[in-house]
DNA sequence: GCCGTTTTCGGCCCGACTGTTTTCAGTCG
């Protein structure tokens, strides 16, 4: 049973406990266990094997039973009683915007709603109203949340999507009267690979004048609440976006209120709290009641004895208990990155030439281009027989001496690595290729056995430096390869092979868990775009969010070293 | 149900907004 699977289950059963009316902290502790699991940087199982799921934060004595419970026989007694008490559908009303735990179970339990139909077909009926505390208002509110519902599908969008449109807003938001600061917060500045909203967050002296700027742009469809501070909306496009508005004295506690994660939060306020501080979007205030203000978000963490700590890394993954001990890492940046190990040309399935991805390159700063065009085998992207690939060789022989010294070309390939575990390309043909990136584009439904062993082969042949996207999943599409996925890391350290962090935002694969635990043990990183035309460099800097979120340090990302490096790596690294 | 340089028992973050209320419960982030 995988790590998701676990956390999901420990998730319904919160949410059942919650709607049951059992004490809110033991809803918060399956809760915390569940997304603890989440981001577990190793297997549950694993570390179940080796007796270790207490070292799990959150997990105690009664929840680790429950695990070994659910492991050894994949299913949860405790649970499947559960479901026989409050009907698990009941789970899918919670999902529905001001329905909440208590209002659940009053359906349930006065107006028999069992699930998601059940509670439209109750609210269209009117049923709704006139219960306590319930009014037409209540009514047609959670109608039209059920709609907006259906009509996003999935809750998150990816990251790509929204980050634009924020900006357009932030820059909309500074050109208000009276705005001296406007930023992005919650979980895109966190650079999380999706969101669920757009939070952003403005200093103002006078918050009214500027939610009502706000709700007058034209991109604004539909206002779902509005107060003197805050502001929450759903676009035209369907995109929800929430803003604050604080004044500039407090607006660093603001920035670090709204950027969250909410776990991260908890942990500062308990710390302030044992400083007898309480800490809120306001700022600290002392048990005399006595305000401390900070403009700055460094000066927030200042006052509780800890350094800034970059969005990326506040999801309550140990980075405050670092931050005590002085031990957070250098974080990789955009700037520290400068090449680009795999990219495609108009030789596969690229849109562009050689000289146009060339230039490109140039043009955006970086000193190094490795081109990857496909192998024979992936005919769909007219991949490259041995013989095209000494010809596109001499090409680039030739672009290199017109190009001087404006970016150095590579030749490299993005080899398919085949249904039996064999790569495209015969071992002399690797041998000539500056670098090579092996990665799996087809068959990624094969057993988890037959999967992991391809991955080992690849890594273990000695002409393979990268592997590429390496569990094959497309965000919202396309399920990761089940892979033993500590297996391969260990066996990438041991090669010195390279695991790619995939900057396409569909992609981010490999995602910030793995990545982090593939850095843990002493893997190499890339940080590659897969470029298939010129704005596709841009993407870069989604990989480099999942970078940061996995804590990865400039030293081992194999991109961020000067070509010669990288050259010298690539000719020796196989035993 | 978890957890411990205030504790192995008694705590467990903090505030805004909404609707239906004459003072607050529920929801959300």
């Amino acid at each position: 049973m995988e790590n998701r699977q676990l956390a999901e289950t420990f998730e319904a059963i919160g949410d059942l406990l919650e709607i049951k009316g059992e004490v809110v902290y033991k809803v918060l502790a399956y809760r915390r266990a569940a997304e603890s699991i989440r981001s577990q940087s190793r297997a549950v199982q694993d570390l179940w094997r080796e007796g270790e799921l207490r070292s799990i934060p959150g997990v105690g004595e009664a929840l680790a039973t429950k695990i070994d419970e659910l492991l050894h026989t994949g299913k949860l007694k405790f649970f499947e009683e559960l479901k026989r008490e409050v009907p698990v559908t009941l789970v899918e009303v919670l999902r529905v915007g001001d329905v909440g735990p208590k209002k659940a179970a009053r359906f349930w339990k006065e107006l028999g709603v069992k699930d998601l139909p059940g509670l439209e077909a109750a609210a269209r009926a009117g049923r709704l109203q006139g219960m306590p505390g319930m009014g037409a208002r209540s009514e047609a509110r959670i109608l039209e949340s059920i709609e907006a519902l259906r009509a996003r599908q999935t809750g998150r969008v990816s990251i790509a999507r929204a980050l634009p449109v924020a900006e357009r807003l932030l820059e909309s938001l500074r050109a208000v009267p009276g705005v001296v600061a406007a930023e992005m917060a919650g979980s895109l500045r966190r650079r999380r690979e999706t969101v669920g909203d757009i939070d952003l967050l403005v200093g103002a002296q006078r918050p009214r004048d500027v939610i009502g700027a706000f709700l007058a742009l034209p991109e604004i469809g539909r206002v779902r609440g509005q107060g003197d501070t805050k502001a929450s909306v759903e676009l035209a496009n369907g995109l929800a976006v929430q803003l604050w508005v604080h004044p500039p004295e407090h607006f660093g506690t603001a920035l670090q209120y709204a950027t969250g994660s909410q776990a991260h939060n908890v942990r500062l306020r308990e710390l302030a709290q044992s400083k007898g501080l309480s800490l809120s979007e306001h700022g600290f205030k002392a048990s005399s009641g006595k305000m401390r203000e900070c403009a700055d978000e460094a000066e927030v963490y200042a006052v509780l004895g800890l350094p800034w700590i970059a969005p990326e890394l506040r999801e309550d993954r140990g980075e405050v208990q670092a931050a005590l001990e002085g031990h957070l890492p250098e974080l990789l940046t955009l700037a520290d990155i400068r090449g680009e190990l795999h990219a495609h040309t108009d030789w596969s399935d690229g849109s562009n030439t050689l000289e146009e991805m060339a230039e490109a390159a140039a043009a955006s700063g970086l000193e190094y281009l490795v081109i990857t065009d496909h192998s024979k085998s992936l005919g769909v992207a007219n991949g490259l027989t041995p013989e095209r690939v000494r010809q596109q060789r001499r090409k680039i022989e030739a672009l290199q001496r017109k190009l001087g010294d404006r970016v150095r070309l590579l030749h490299g390939t993005e080899v398919e690595v085949l249904a039996d575990g064999q790569l495209d390309f015969a071992d002399d043909v690797l041998a000539a290729f500056d670098l090579v990136t092996a990665s799996v584009h087809s068959s990624l439904r094969q057993s988890r056995d037959r999967v992991t062993a391809r991955m080992l082969a690849a890594i273990r042949n000695p002409h393979v430096d990268i592997i590429g996207h390496l569990t094959g999943r497309m965000i919202g599409t396309r399920d990761a390869a089940d892979l033993d996925l500590e297996a391969v890391f260990l066996a990438a350290a041991e090669q010195g092979v390279a695991l790619e962090i995939n900057s396409h935002p569909e992609r981010l694969d490999l995602n910030d868990v793995h990545a982090r635990r593939a850095s843990e043990v002493g893997c190499l990183l890339a940080v590659n775009t897969d470029a298939h035309r010129p704005e596709h460099f841009g993407l870069r800097s989604y990989g480099i969010g999942i970078a940061r979120r996995a804590w990865v340090t400039r030293a081992n990302v194999v991109n961020a070293w000067e070509v010669e490096q990288v050259l010298r790596w690539a000719a020796g690294h196989a035993r």
